[in-house]
DNA sequence: CCATGTGAACAAATTCACAGCA
DNA sequence: TGCTGTGAATTTGTTCACATGG
């Protein structure tokens, strides 16, 4: 299984993707208990609520530290800051939709709506048409613009919603330009490059899966 | 590691979900090669093209049956069949849309305009202002006729993208109404039901990886 | 001869059971 | 007493090395 590290290799041991995904559901449950004036919560109770496994939230918050208090359960306010902090989710991350289409569309605006660490700071397509009309606050740019965007912009991430053909290329501008993470969203395998985090987000993977099990 | 089984619970040992991913993606290689006129491929071959492992590729593949040649490779076109139909993409599935936000659009858009088993049947939104407009040639109803609509149109499957807070809700609506399976693109966990199969498509969690990886 | 198919070795992840501490 | 933190056991997944057969 994929095992990950801050930067690449160096710092700590290095993180499941698998812990890591979890402590993204830790988090945001902790936040939804928090709003709903909860002080404190034990893994037992989190995991009833949310549907999860109470010892691996244990042993993935053990892995950091021990942010817990024997025979009561954990302090929701700490431990929410001690999360955000350790998924790097502190500091802003300036990042890049490349691909107007519908569903590059659709995740500008979800995440030009929220006020957390990622901010799109430019949008790109190769369609003439579509070049310089608007997705809320931001104008559409052309795919000529990105790397220099990227690099006045210091855009780390890119969320790639480009057509499969147009994938692997659309990647080594990219890369060329000097991103560090992409969230692609083509049907397509990039290649592995140091220094840049791939992380696929396949809808007909997706799909197939739940068809094989509808058989 | 969930491990799955069509109809769950009858039928084969029940394969993992990762295998059941991996299939999704040899087969979409393979269709890439025929594409390109190609007719065999060894697993070394198919590995180096699309960045994948040899010996995983021969292992999953070897699970459902012998469909190499040794000394050769694989049939391509044979094999492209035998793997559309054990994913269970031999029949069609009907499938509705609930949210109508730009996410709803974009997967109700994406759906629609590929022939493929999955079928987008209907589309459903709270908001009044968006009933009975249109994405493409899908009419947008309220979502008081979808419980109804789902038992006319035969549809099992599901792509969920409502709010966080309306989700589990919305579940349940489905659910109660007889609904396979469903892909649920709200940042939520939803209780497992049996007969049930939930697939989470999480933004913020594929997002806050990237994160993490930045730091 | 060469690539598949596979059992055995290895690695990773999850679950369990309980020691340790508030 | 009750829940955390953790080493040990188990399960699951991947890699390897080679026997098998076209």
């Amino acid at each position: 299984m994929r095992s990950v590290s801050p930067s690449d290799g160096s710092g700590p041991p290095g993180v499941s993707s698998l812990t890591l995904n979890r402590l993204s559901v830790y988090l945001r449950s902790l936040r939804r208990l928090q709003e709903e004036g909860v002080q404190r919560v034990s893994s037992g109770e989190l995991a009833e609520r949310f549907h999860l496994s109470a010892p691996q939230i244990r042993k993935d918050l053990a892995q950091f530290g021990e942010f817990g208090i024997r025979g009561v359960g954990y302090e929701i306010e700490p431990l929410i800051d001690r999360l955000h902090c350790l998924l790097g989710l502190d500091c802003r991350r300036n990042t890049l939709v490349i691909g107007a289409g519908s569903l590059g569309h659709a995740l500008a605006r979800y995440l030009g709506a929220r006020r957390d660490c990622f901010r799109v700071v430019g949008c790109f397509d190769v369609d003439a048409a579509k070049i310089g009309t608007r997705i809320d606050d931001l104008v559409i740019e052309s795919m000529d613009a990105l790397a220099d965007r990227l690099e006045t912009t210091g855009a780390e991430l890119a969320v790639l919603t480009v057509p499969a053909s147009a994938a692997p290329e659309t990647y080594d501008l990219l890369v060329r330009a000097g991103v560090r993470g992409v969230l692609n969203f083509a049907p397509v395998r990039l290649e592995p490059r140091p220094g840049v985090h791939v992380r696929n987000v396949d809808m007909r993977v997706y799909l197939e899966e739940l068809a094989f099990l509808l058989r």
